[in-house]
DNA sequence: TCAATCACGTA
DNA sequence: CGTACGTGATTGAC
């Protein structure tokens, strides 16, 4: 029987090449939408098809480690004991990988007390024995001893998983210069640092394999140990315990007892529907596609026959299509070539601007073949069609839409039609781990790389680097991949709520906020004067100035100077936080404690007020950037500076507020938030009905929970009663403890204990729904808003207690949170939009997450207040009404209420 | 110069 | 041992 036609085997060591393949490939590119890691099981696989299509094996089977522990380790405790803990990452893959094989109809085979290497050399020896030819797949370097005439090994280079050495036993004596059956001697003399076996001091390979040529294998070299001369004699003489132990671990069991045998392994064809699910899940669409085209491949060939029926070459991903020149068109050249173009791509064009200092200076456009590059400038006829385009509902694709709405709107331009923004699609495909830029989005999804100027060339070669023209077509190309990895009610969110919000947000930062210099500029001063009488008190306290701004020097000074007692443990040390500064005052109270709290306060609000000062634009107002995509929940931030963390808790603070005006065209200022719209959606989701019940009755919501946990009419409620509830409400959708509670109300844990028990007993409804949230996203991996905005949870399952204590309290509050921001989003939209309608002069300027903040034009207060009521509170139907409240002011504060 | 850490403001 | 952000000062490594 000549090799041809044997039968042949594949027996692939499933831990050791899914484990190279973890490091080979980068894991951000590897992860589905609800952030489950799949770069092992990708790379796994994708070798796997590789060999089905190349080796075409009879029969198959992959074999896993059931656990790092075997009868080596038992024998040997240290065995292996230099890996580091397997990732999380990595071992969550496993039994995915797993179930990718069953649904492929591949067989799994594992063994209690042994590792997959001597299932190899099980297979390996009976397959010889049943007349098999015997292909192993392992980077374990042990397996060489199992190559003989019927045995090939395939064993990943350093590169990764893709390119598999073949050592026969000529590869292998070419390599090692040892026989296969004789490298365990080298491997026993020289140690194997990755399994922790130390060797003979001084004794490589090169002086293993001179001493095996002399004496034929280890036993022959330790019975002539004392010829060996030398240093290296001497140690293999000292050291000859640790070969013999070696060998010992490192020779692999051909005989362990295996449920099948292997004509059971024969490999059948792939049923391609079974597969189908698993490989969805796993967002794994190239490799569906290339599996599917092998099957098909093997189903015409009719089994094992035709020798060419299943040589189908390797299927290459997709190669990327060559990025076109862009061309300079104008006037009736690029008339006629946008209406041709938009009738081309009726999902709309690419557009990208070029923005210089805030303005438009030129514009990219691309179809799928073709680019367009065009100047631009204010007032010039030859831009007319593009113009027009631009102004007109034909749809439109950009990426990072809102700067350039900015700079299109600065520069005078009316554009209208940006149906997607790729970078909010990305993100609400990913909220956490979000791309950040184009290049990002092309490189993760169209797995092509956007050409970039070297950033260490001064002066960069023409058109090296992408231009707008190649950003529009790299934005046109990347969208639909995108949008297609979006679950379905995110691209109800995206096309009715973040994409109509993009030019909202974008008209907000241009409108800005006005802000009087004098008032902060004054404030500043005196805060910095307050701060410094402060510190010259404090330093009189403890006999010497130090740094009050140093954690550093702020514990010297309180754990060594003054001798407290430690505070809470940091990375670095001991917390001098407010809290614990309280705490300390408390048990120890001293002067410097006290001046130290006013310290901070002053610069901290001077600081404040610094930085608000500074971002005073030339038109004496504030341009915030608020940050659309980035929070994971949802919601907007706020940036540079952040408007949505202006003090309003204390005296000093609200003067900062103050500081915030309206327009001199505006006649004052309008504030509306939502009240307890979190408590509200946490009734809404629980459908607790007592919950429900007192946002219905209109009572004072922590009044009527209170009379319900104390068991007294709302009218005995007491102001320590309600502060108690109040805390304990707003803690639930953050996942508060016994603990947290009991501290932050100082009182006993068993109070708290006893104040949750109760207010649990009262409210059920609430407690079940907490509990359900954590418990689904386990399963599905994500939690989800009630408009279906998903953010996933993979640490949620994590082995790390607390890490996944961590992730169970953010997925806690992440629905909640996140679907009070779909709300105020809708409202935005729908604000704007009415205002709009109406012809008010009034304009929406900030928003602080459940609050909006308008200027207001003379005369419109009333319309305006009633717009906005009837806008925010029907933006939503719930289980419980909306409530706003409104106020106006001259200012901010005044404003407030 | 840069990143990590701490602290702290808001919802 | 309460979620979500952004900012600034200090510190220590480079």
């Amino acid at each position: 029987m000549s090799d041809a036609d044997k039968p042949t085997l594949l027996v692939v060591d499933g831990h050791s090449l899914a484990f190279r393949a973890f490091y080979a490939l980068p894991v951000d590119s590897f992860t589905t939408r609800d952030g489950q890691h799949t770069n092992a099981i990708h790379g796994f696989l994708s070798m796997l098809l590789l060999l089905l299509q190349n080796e075409k094996p009879t029969h198959l089977a992959v074999a896993f480690d059931i656990s790092r522990h075997s009868f080596r380790t038992r024998e040997y405790p240290e065995y292996k004991g230099t890996r580091g803990e397997t990732p999380v990452e990595f071992k969550g893959q496993v039994p995915l990988l797993q179930d990718a094989l069953k649904a492929m109809g591949v067989r799994t085979l594992e063994k209690e007390d042994f590792e997959a290497d001597d299932i190899l050399a099980t297979l390996a020896a009976r397959g010889r024995a049943e007349g098999y030819r015997v292909l192993l797949v392992s980077g374990d370097r042990d397996t060489i001893q199992l190559v003989n005439d019927d045995v090939t090994l395939l064993y990943p280079n350093t590169q990764g998983v893709s390119q598999l050495k073949r050592y026969d036993t000529e590869a292998v004596l070419e390599r090692y210069g040892v026989r296969p059956e004789q490298y365990p001697d080298i491997a026993a003399l020289v140690g194997e640092t990755s399994d922790n076996l130390i060797g003979i001091s001084k004794v490589g390979e090169k002086t293993a394999v001179k001493w095996l040529g002399l004496y034929g294998d280890l036993d022959g070299i330790l019975e002539h140990a004392d010829e060996i001369k030398g240093v290296v004699g001497q140690n293999l003489r000292d050291q000859k315990e640790n070969a013999i132990r070696n060998r010992r671990l490192n020779r692999l069991v051909p005989d362990v007892e295996l449920e099948v045998a292997i004509d059971e392994l024969e490999a059948k064809p792939i049923d391609i529907e079974a597969v189908r699910p698993v490989f969805e899940r796993l967002e794994f669409r190239t490799l569906f596609e290339r599996l599917r085209k092998l099957a098909a491949g093997e189903t015409n060939g009719n089994g094992n026959g035709g020798a060419n029926a299943a040589a189908a070459a390797p299927v290459a991903e997709q190669a990327a299509p060559p990025i076109p020149t862009p061309r300079l068109l104008l006037d009736e050249e690029l008339e006629a070539w946008l209406a041709k173009a938009v009738v081309a791509e009726p999902a709309g064009l690419g557009l990208s601007l070029e923005v210089v200092d805030g303005h438009v200076i030129g514009a990219g456009i691309a179809t799928a073949a073709e680019t367009v590059r065009l100047p631009w400038q204010a007032g010039r006829s030859d831009y007319a069609p593009f113009e027009a385009w631009l102004a007109s509902d034909a749809p439109k694709i950009m990426t990072d839409a809102k700067p350039q709405l900015e700079a299109l709107e600065r520069s005078g331009l009316a554009v209208d039609g940006i149906v997607l923004d790729t970078l909010v699609a990305g993100w609400l495909a990913r909220p956490i781990l979000a791309e950040k830029t184009l290049a990002d989005l092309v490189e993760r999804y169209l797995g092509e790389t956007v050409p970039q100027a070297d950033p260490s060339q001064l002066v960069p070669e023409e058109g090296t680097d992408a231009g707008a023209p190649e950003y529009a077509w790299f934005t046109l190309r990347v969208a639909p991949v995108v949008l297609r990895a979006l679950p379905e009610p995110t691209r109800t969110l995206l096309a009715e709520v973040e994409m109509p919000l993009v030019p909202v947000l974008a008209a907000m930062q241009l409108r800005g906020v006005a802000v009087d210099h004098a008032e902060l500029a004054a404030l500043s001063s005196e805060l910095g004067d307050r701060a410094a009488g402060l510190a010259q008190l404090a330093f009189a306290e403890i006999g010497r100035e130090v740094n009050l701004g140093s954690p550093k020097q702020l514990q010297e000074v309180l754990f060594d100077q003054l001798a407290m007692p430690k505070t809470r443990a940091t990375k670095t040390g001991y917390t001098t936080d407010a809290n614990a500064l309280a705490d300390l005052q408390e048990s120890n109270p001293h002067p410097f404690l006290g001046y130290l709290l006013e310290h901070r306060d002053a610069t901290k609000l001077r600081q404040i007020v610094e930085s608000l000062d500074k971002s005073i634009a030339a038109d004496g107002r504030i341009h915030t950037t608020y940050g659309q995509i980035g929070a994971a929940t949802g919601r907007m931030s706020s940036n540079d500076p952040n408007l949505q963390n202006i003090p309003i808790r204390t005296e000093d603070g609200r003067r900062i507020r103050k500081a915030f005006r309206h327009g001199a065209e505006f006649t004052e200022l309008l504030t509306a938030d939502y009240s307890q719209i979190e408590m509200r959606i946490m009734a809404h989701l629980s459908g607790d009905p007592g919950l429900i019940e007192a946002f219905n009755a209109g009572e004072d919501l922590h009044r009527f929970v209170g009379a319900r946990v104390f068991s007294v009419d709302p009218a005995d409620v007491t102001p320590l009663m309600r502060t108690k509830v109040k805390a304990m409400s707003y803690g639930l959708a953050y996942g508060l403890s016994a603990f947290g509670l009991s501290k932050q109300l100082r009182i006993d844990r068993s109070e708290a204990t006893q104040l949750m028990k109760e207010y649990f007993e009262r409210f059920g409804a609430v407690r079940d729904y907490l509990r359900g949230v954590v418990e689904q996203a386990k399963i599905d991996g994500y939690t989800e808003t009630i408009f279906g905005r998903r953010r996933p949870f993979p640490d949620l399952n994590s082995p790390n207690r607390v890490h996944r204590e961590n992730a169970e309290r953010a997925a806690l509050n992440s629905p909640i949170q996140g679907s009070a921001a779909d709300i105020m989003k809708i409202a935005m939209v729908s604000v704007e939009r009415a205002i709009a309608e109406q012809g008010l002069a009034s304009r929406m300027l900030m928003t602080v997450h459940d609050e909006l903040i308008f200027e207001v034009a003379g005369g419109e207060s009333d319309a305006l207040e009633a717009l906005v009521r009837e806008k925010m509170a029907n933006a939503a139907e719930l289980l419980v009404p909306l409530e706003v409240q409104v106020g106006r002011g001259a200012n901010w504060e005044d404003a407030g209420h």
